[in-house]
DNA sequence: TGTACATCAGTGAACGCGCGTTCACTGATGTAC
DNA sequence: TGTACATCAGTGAACGCGCGTTCACTGATGTAC
């Protein structure tokens, strides 16, 4: 197929991104990226047109990912009732939803050891990301400083994301949820205790 | 080279495990038999003399880390000053050794998420090296009964394994480490709020 | 205790396959006049 | 506004490579007598 126009291109580059940044948090880093373009219609060497390189291409979309995540749980939190912000946020971290669907929640929760193992110098274009997430979610967070509510922003999401990393690892379907509404009323007790005893749902 | 005795074979055998389990951690689930082979001084094609397939290596490998690092936290336990064993135990697995030897530490920071994507009845074999791992430290944390225990190790190890996940995705050392003695306050004072002030080193 | 034979741990070459990447090509798009 | 030409998004075949696995083979080990 021949040349398409600059909003063609630039419609394909965002497909791209966005299914690759599904499919690598369904099926880890090591998913083709001929899969990534055949599922979109597209051959394989096209791709190059539109990133360097697989890693350019997943380190872009751990990024991508990683921010819309960040803006999508600052809405919930900003929809919430005056004071349940972060009740909200817990509630919707934690939630069967995110358990059973990787590829459309947190890359931290799936990706972060695949991440980890990238050479510094290309972890370093994640910085930005990182820092979104937390900037757009410690504000939720108790604390009397910003310094403050950064750090227990790291403390509360490193400890999500390990609990549903770890959760999916079980192999007992019922245990795994039951676990999980567990993990959540402790998550909720220890950062949220609102003065209310009933839930959000 | 030729026939080898029993002893000869187990002691092989329990080489490629032990290396394998390593190289998992340090590299991921991606490192190929060959490679793990050729570091031990032997070839690829011997591997199947011992293992069923890359799968049956990987899951043992893991079993036997988390069975390794259970009961050497077990060890710390039971060394530490009577009522500040899980003080110990959250000193350790916070230590920036762990941050820093992903190969030698817990294989639930470092491959939980390649653990979950394996399919349900291989993921089954790990049960008893997860149930063993909870039996093994569960006694140290508070709670009133077996189950309440049981659920309070859930959250601690997930939350901790989660940390040690996440700090390591951060590109600037310095922060990392900090960060690290940050968390392993938090959580010290949170699971093991002992009476004396000093800590244990 | 010695001998003949079966076993099998480990070798090394080969296999089929899928991967990331390259490249000559096509033809619609964009631009210069 | 029309025309000639350069650009370049996407194709599809090819590449080199490394992977998991197989297999005929070697010769020390283990066993039966």
């Amino acid at each position: 197929m021949p040349r398409r126009s600059a909003e063609a291109k630039a419609q394909t580059h965002a497909q791209i991104l966005q299914h690759a940044s599904q499919v690598f948090r369904a099926r880890g880093s090591g998913v083709g990226i001929g899969d990534v373009m055949k599922d979109l219609g597209l051959t394989a060497g096209g791709f190059y047109r539109h990133f360097e390189s697989k890693d350019d291409l997943f380190v872009k979309a751990v990024s991508a990912s990683l921010i819309e995540i960040a803006e999508r749980l600052e809405q919930v939190a900003l929809k919430a009732p005056k004071g349940r912000e972060l009740e909200a946020v817990i509630t919707a971290y934690l939630s069967p939803d995110h358990l059973r669907h990787p590829e459309a929640w947190c890359a931290l929760a799936t990706l972060a050891p695949d991440v980890s193992r990238l050479p510094s110098a290309v972890r370093k274009q994640l910085d930005g990301a990182m820092q979104l997430y937390q900037g757009k979610l410690s504000k939720f967070m108790p604390g009397a400083s910003d310094a403050e509510r950064g750090q227990q922003f790291l403390i509360l999401f490193s400890g999500m994301a390990g609990a549903i990393a770890m959760l999916r690892v079980l192999s007992d379907k019922a245990m795994r949820e039951q676990a999980l509404s567990m993990t959540r009323e402790y998550y909720l007790t220890t950062f949220a205790p609102g003065g209310s005893k009933k839930r959000l749902d």
